[in-house]
RNA sequence: GGAGGGAUACCCAAGCGGCCAAAGGGACCAGACUGUAAAUCUGGCGCAUUUAUGCUUCGAAGGUUCGAAUCCUUCUCCCUCCA
């Protein structure tokens, strides 16, 4: 299937969406005037270290940059760092990054392409490892290679820089991993590199190697990095502010609609087509507009506008659940709704649970065996449960 | 190699023989207020029990003592300065 690839000014207002750095812009406006005069696509690289288990929102930024250029036409090559995932990129880290073992690497990459495509076109994406071409790189290429750059520029990069100032140790072999990234380009050639934007000094390498191997050095494109549910720090699985993309529906939903006002505006132009104006547009209807576009993204608009009905109506318990506990407070902890029976108490007493609705304080609560009620306890979604007791 | 400083609950951090289940802050949870946001206020935040009591905690193991997070011994791990 063929698309066609639209004019130059077209494409360029698409792709500057939720893009922080983009240069050398007039290079890239050459290139993508060239595409469309000749219907000929350009060649896109994004590298990923398969270091992270799960896809969540903040990977899917740039992956729907590398989408767009899809949609343009473009050619998108998703490169797999297994090889530079031996070394471990320390970007914005103070300290060197355990590398990861071989069957770890393939269980990662493997997550990645699964999920990958969800939002890439899969017929129309060329999935890449760098061990292809890193692997087979003698010690001769890799001195020839690190001849192309020196070290005063590599310490331009932040976080080699602030460790070098601080005494904090860096490993000879940490400053090659941005030159095995540059070496990516020169296998690939791509027209245009995009990463992250913490990336941007691993990209502007590959620029520079790329020329001194005699090549048309690529654009760079870098997208914003998402704040994550908490309101501060980028998200990562690690902190445990992130939406995963396989998350269910509800859940999906639910996370954002908690984000904070701030955030939420912020996550528009990065995931989404459109800005609305916080000035003039309603932040609860906003939340609600942005929770539903991305649930749609990765269940289907159905799914989205049944989670939205559904939260609207209160978010009626779905399933039944069973127990064999007739005491509230255990009933909490087998439900982990608390975590030790003192929670439980401590959450009866605070007037946090509630049954079919109404408040319970009392903390001996006991169900008859066969009760069948609602049960829900602070913000949490309502659970409806059956006692079964012997 | 030499000198010194430290390890306290999820994180930071006080305590330095009994009044310590351990100050304070952050995070987190519940309530009020709200928009299921933010801010603010209130309560909670080791475990168990119908709440007052018991049990287990202060890097690890021993010891002194009526009594230890606090004193002593050994061990483990961190950090700073000098060479």
């Amino acid at each position: 299937m063929n698309i066609r690839i639209p004019p130059a000014d077209e494409q360029l207002a698409i792709l500057e969406r939720g893009t922080v750095d983009l240069h050398p812009k007039e290079e890239l406006k050459k290139r993508l005037a060239e595409s469309h005069e000749h219907q000929k696509p350009l060649r896109i690289k994004t590298g990923f270290d398969p270091t992270a288990p799960d896809l969540h929102l903040g990977h899917t930024v740039l992956i729907e940059k590398m989408a767009q250029f899809q949609r343009l036409g473009h050619e998108v090559t998703f490169l797999i760092g297994d090889y530079t995932a031996l070394i471990g990129d320390p970007t914005g880290r103070n300290a060197m990054r355990p590398p990861l073992s071989e069957e770890q690497i393939q269980v990662n990459a493997k997550t990645y392409t699964d999920q990958v495509f969800k939002i890439l076109d899969r017929d129309r994406t060329i999935i890449e490892w760098n061990s292809k071409w890193l692997g087979k790189l003698s010690f001769q290429e890799v001195i020839k290679l690190a001849a192309r750059y020196n070290v005063a520029r590599m310490l331009e990069r932040r976080d080699f820089k602030d460790r070098f100032e601080s005494n904090t140790q860096i490993a000879i072999h940490e400053l090659l991993y941005p030159l095995m990234q540059a070496y990516d380009s020169v296998a690939l050639v791509p027209d245009v590199e995009l990463g992250g934007h913490d990336q941007i000094f691993n990209l502007n390498a590959g620029r520079h190697i790329m020329e001194q191997y005699g090549q048309r050095p690529q654009c760079v494109l870098t997208v914003g990095l998402l704040v994550g549910l908490d309101g501060r720090d980028k998200m990562s699985k690690s902190k445990g502010n992130h939406v995963g993309i396989t998350e269910p529906a509800e859940v999906m939903y639910e996370k954002i609609l908690n984000l904070p006002d701030e955030t939420m505006w912020t996550w528009f132009p990065l995931l989404t087509d459109r800005s609305p104006d916080p000035a003039s547009t309603p932040a609860l209807e906003a939340k609600k507009a942005l929770a539903q576009t991305l649930v749609a993204r990765f269940h289907g608009e159905a799914a989205a506008a049944e989670v939205r009905a559904w939260s609207e109506a209160g978010r009626p318990a779905k399933n039944d659940e069973r127990t064999k506990n007739t005491k509230l407070a255990a009933i909490m902890v087998e439900l982990q709704l608390a975590g030790s029976m003192n929670e439980a108490r401590q959450k009866i007493k605070q007037g946090g649970v509630h049954v079919d609705e109404q408040r319970v304080t009392d903390i001996a609560f006991t169900f008859p065996s066969g009760a069948a009620f609602e049960l829900r306890v602070g913000k949490a979604k309502p659970r409806r449960l059956k006692v079964e007791a012997e």
